[in-house]
DNA sequence: AGGTCGACCTGGCAGC
DNA sequence: TGCTGCCAGGTCGACC
């Protein structure tokens, strides 16, 4: 579930509440949710690191620590569709939490997740993870401009809306986020990519950082399980425009919205306003 | 090589 | 009430 705006709405609040902390206790009730290394070395390495930084990279969180031996380390946790992570003062622990990192100020760190999809990785260099290696540019980047966009679409055969999803082409944006870019930029999600005329490139790549910044603005879209890193909902649930919208009327031109299956994924749109 | 499709999991909900 | 089947926001590996 979290997308870019998610994910980086939870970075900016760890940054906040977990940032210059220090690692008491790991504690594991499903060991599944943990890649790499082997559980006991997670904990054993985690047990007394300091938490010195956290960013995050398309979905993903990274928590850089300092270890016990002062070595560099890198906690990468990706939440996929249902993970959250939540600091709180109170134990607060759920059915569905999976780990918990004990504090030194004796706050709790929780890792909850429903499906157990998510992952949590702890790695000396970002690169040993694959998501890293194929990730593409950030779309809130200075760097991510319409130019580059539009040379990367043009050799592109595939359909938009995939496209989009693919984190190769950009990071950050999921299902959600996906359809209601393309509402904003008037393009019907089955346009071949190569296909979409520099009037409408722009008018797409202002989709992408508008609805994601205000998406973070926001605090994130809560649909069902997401959660802020305080435990909060996120309210651009009340901006959107067409996700889990179908058969009730278009905000701009009373169409019904529409729902198909692109790839497997639900897809939202409108038929009038996306020619 | 680029594009597409299932598998990975669990829980909630609609329909019978 | 209780069962069954379907659906869910992401990612990766296998296949064409």
């Amino acid at each position: 579930m979290p997308e870019l705006p998610e994910v980086e709405t939870i970075c900016r609040d760890l940054k906040k509440s977990v940032v210059g902390e220090r690692i008491k206790e790991v504690v594991i009730f499903d060991h599944r949710v943990i890649r790499f290394p082997k559980p006991a070395e997670f904990q054993s390495q985690l047990r007394g690191a300091w938490i010195k930084g956290i960013e995050r990279r398309g979905k993903a969180l990274i928590l850089e620590m300092a270890t016990s031996r002062r070595k560099r380390r890198f906690l990468v946790v990706q939440l996929m569709m249902t993970g959250q992570l939540v600091c709180s003062a109170q134990e607060q622990k759920t059915a569905l939490t999976r780990l918990t990192f004990l504090l030194c100020n004796k706050d709790h760190l929780h890792y909850n997740d429903q499906r157990l999809f998510g992952r949590l990785y702890l790695v000396n260099d970002l690169n040993e993870i694959s998501y890293f290696q194929s990730l593409g540019p950030e779309p809130l980047a200075k760097d991510f401009v319409c130019s580059g966009l539009q040379e990367r679409l043009q050799k592109k055969s595939t359909l938009i809306k995939p496209l989009l999803l693919q984190h190769s082409f950009v990071a950050g944006i999921g299902n959600i986020y996906a359809s209601e870019i393309l509402f904003q930029a008037h393009i019907h999600p089955q346009r071949v990519a190569k296909t979409l005329c520099s009037d409408e490139i722009e008018k797409l790549y202002q989709a992408i950082r508008n609805i994601l910044a205000r998406a973070v603005k926001r605090r994130g879209t809560s649909m069902n399980t997401y959660r802020d890193g305080y435990g909060k909902r996120g309210q651009f649930i009340q901006e959107i425009q067409v996700y889990g919208r179908d058969t009730k009327a278009c905000y701009r031109c009373g169409t019904p919205i529409e729902r198909m299956v692109m790839q497997g994924r639900s897809t939202f749109f409108c038929r009038w306003c996306q020619a």
